[in-house]
DNA sequence: GGATGTGAAGTCGTTCACAGCT
DNA sequence: AGCTGTGAACGACTTCACATCC
C-alpha cells in the first residue's frame, strides 16, 4: 500500500478488470489469478498486481483473488459504489444516443438533466425517441439546476464552437466533473476535472496506423 | 529525420495540431511558433518540435512554421489527405447518431454503408432522422459490400455482446480497421488494427478523479 | 535576435525476477 | 508447489538546454 500518485492508465486497467470480473462472478467463477486476468484484459500478469498494489493487497498467495471480493473493492476504489449524477449539454445526435443510451451506462450512473439553447427544437426530437416528453433546460439554468439536482457530472456535447462558453457556466455551476466530446481544448479552473472523448481523434490515430504500414 | 516508431501520443497532438492549423489559416494567419502551438494545444514547445521531428525539418528557424505548409504536410503525414471509407455496423442509438453526425467527421471520412442484424426494424428510425429513406444491410452482406464499395474501416456500435463476432465478420471481409466504441476486448489476427473509444471507461476515469480528490 | 532541431537528462510506466506467504 | 507482492532493471516518452541556422 502506497501514497504514490496512480497512473491514469492503471485506472483505466481497473475499470477494465471490473468488467472482466462481474462477468466471472455471472459465471460463478469465486477465484481467478493475475495471469487470467491479464489474458482476458490483454496486458501483463506483473501489471495487473502492480496495478492493484496501488491501492493494498487483495490476494491470497499460492491462490489468487477472490472474485467477488476484488470487484468489490475496485468497485469502491474506482468510486462506483455509489450514485454518479449526469447532466447532458447539447441535444444534437450526440447527445441524442446518449440520453437513450442507458444500455451503456452502469447502474450507477444516472442521467438527471438535459440543456440546450433551442429547448423547443430539440425536444420533439428527444421525446419521440425516448417515447415520453422529456425535459429540456436552457444552459442559462445550469447554476439552479445543477444545485437543486446535485448534478456531479457534465458531459459536453455542443458543436465545439460552443463548448468553451458552456464550460464556463458548468464551472460557474460548480459542477465538477466534465466530460468533453467535442474537439475543442477546453480551460478550466484548477480543482474543475475535464476528460476528453476524441473520438475523431481516435480515428485520425486508427488512419495514420493504417495508412503507415501499408508500405 | 528518423526511422524510430512514432509514439502513439505523438499522432494523437499532431491530429490536434492540425485543428489548431485550420483554424490559424482561417484567421488568416500565416506563421505559427512552437510555443503558440504547444499553448493553444496545452503542451510543451519541446513535445511539439519533438513530434514534428519523427517526421522531418518544417520550421524556419528564428521564425516557427508556415501555418498553410505545416497544414498541409500534417495532413499528408496523418493520411488525412484521401478519403476514408466507414461502414456502421450496429444500428442502435449511437450508431444512428454517427449515421447523422458528419458535422463532427472531416471531409474527408465518408460513410458508405449501415449494417444491423434487423435491417427493417432500425430503418425507420435513421430514415426519419436523416430526412430520407436509409439503407440498412445485413451484417452477413459485409463480406460483399466491402469489396463493392472500398470499406476501409468498420464502426462497430453493437451490444458488447455481439461485438466479437462481427468483428469476426469484419476480418473475413478483409476491412483492417476496426473503431470499437463497445467496452469489449476485440481479437484480431496480425494486420488488423482496432482503436478502442471507451467512454465508458473514461467516465468512470473521470469519477475516480473526482472521487479520489475530496479527501 | 529568435525560434527551430536535437542530444542528454529526467520522469514515468512497464516488465522482470524472485522473495515471501499460504 | 504455486501465485502474490515488490524492489530493481528496463524502456518509453517528456522536458531541458543549447548549438544551429534563418
Amino acid at each position: 500500500m502506497k501514497a504514490t500518485k496512480v497512473p491514469e492508465a492503471t485506472i483505466r486497467r481497473l475499470s477494465t478488470y471490473t468488467r472482466y470480473l462481474k462477468e466471472l462472478e455471472e459465471q460463478g467463477e469465486t477465484v481467478v489469478s493475475s495471469a487470467q486476468l491479464a489474458k482476458a484484459c490483454g496486458v501483463n500478469p506483473a501489471q495487473v498486481r502492480k496495478d492493484l498494489a496501488y491501492f493494498g493487497e487483495f490476494g491470497i498467495r499460492g491462490v489468487g483473488y477472490y472474485v467477488k471480493d476484488l470487484y468489490e473493492d475496485l468497485r469502491r476504489i474506482l468510486g462506483l459504489n455509489r450514485e454518479w449524477r449526469l447532466a447532458i449539454i447539447g441535444i444534437g445526435n450526440l447527445g441524442t444516443a446518449l440520453l437513450n443510451f442507458k444500455d451503456f451506462l452502469k447502474e450507477n450512473y444516472k442521467i438527471v438533466a438535459a440543456f440546450d439553447i433551442k429547448p423547443e427544437v430539440v425536444v420533439g426530437r428527444v421525446a419521440e425517441k425516448a417515447g415520453k416528453p422529456a425535459e429540456i433546460l436552457h444552459p442559462d439554468r445550469l447554476k439552479e439546476v445543477a444545485k437543486e439536482r446535485k448534478i456531479d457530472i457534465a458531459i459536453i456535447t455542443t458543436p465545439p464552437s460552443e463548448a468553451q462558453k458552456v464550460a464556463d457556466q458548468v464551472v460557474e455551476a460548480n459542477i465538477r466533473g466534465i466530460l468533453n466530446f467535442t474537439p475543442a481544448q477546453l480551460k478550466v479552473p484548477r480543482g474543475f476535472i475535464v476528460k476528453n472523448v476524441y473520438f475523431t481523434t481516435i480515428l485520425d490515430n486508427l488512419v495514420y496506423l493504417l495508412q503507415s504500414r501499408r508500405r
